[in-house]
DNA sequence: GACAAAGTTTCCCAATTTTGAAACATTAGT
DNA sequence: ACTAATGTTTCAAAATTGGGAAACTTTGTC
């Protein structure tokens, strides 16, 4: 699950899905990558079991399911900049 | 931040960390790897801010320090587990 | 000073991951 | 049936990451 997180562009995507359902193309479109590489990185995502998909006639909708993925992300951010100032001043 | 949990190895470590604080031998010796490569692994665990290290004269000793990382591993463990359940039987 | 112990860094090679294009489904509409 | 739209898969190349051995620091001890 770690492993699907290590990547910009599915942080990006995750973050995109925080406020509602994005087909593909729509978020291959936001990020300016092919739909080959979002489609990739989406099902990664469901594998990790992180988001969901739902499919409607041609297109594929996915959905952000894993409830905790936000409080995580909140978390990782706190920390992070936490540790940004120590590594500075202090 | 989550590039530095997306390895087994770094995982492990930060288990150890859990309990106690360990010197780089310690844990070289643990992990059943040479001192160099643990040495980098905790290199990109303290970059991340999840670890700070103390020198003790030749020994450095590494310390757990990012509170939430135990609470995420258990958001972690949650998610894989429910979506497993659903990969498979539901 | 010489030596040993503990870590870090460097170098190079292996392994994994990411990328983009093209081929391949699948479904909808005409 | 044909075409267009949307996704997925495959393939090879590119990029990133990980691993081990050796060189190098730094600190403590004799």
């Amino acid at each position: 699950m770690f492993k699907a997180l290590a990547h910009p562009m599915r942080i990006f995507m995750l973050e995109k899905l925080r406020d509602k359902s994005w087909c593909v193309c729509e978020l291959a479109a936001e990020a300016g990558i092919p739909k080959s590489a979002a489609s990739k990185h989406l099902s990664q995502l469901k594998d990790a079991g992180l988001v969901e998909d739902e499919k409607f006639g041609t297109r594929v909708e996915y959905t952000l399911t894993a409830p905790c993925v936000l409080d995580l992300a909140a978390c990782a951010e706190g920390t992070v900049l936490s540790s940004r100032k120590k590594q500075l001043g202090l």
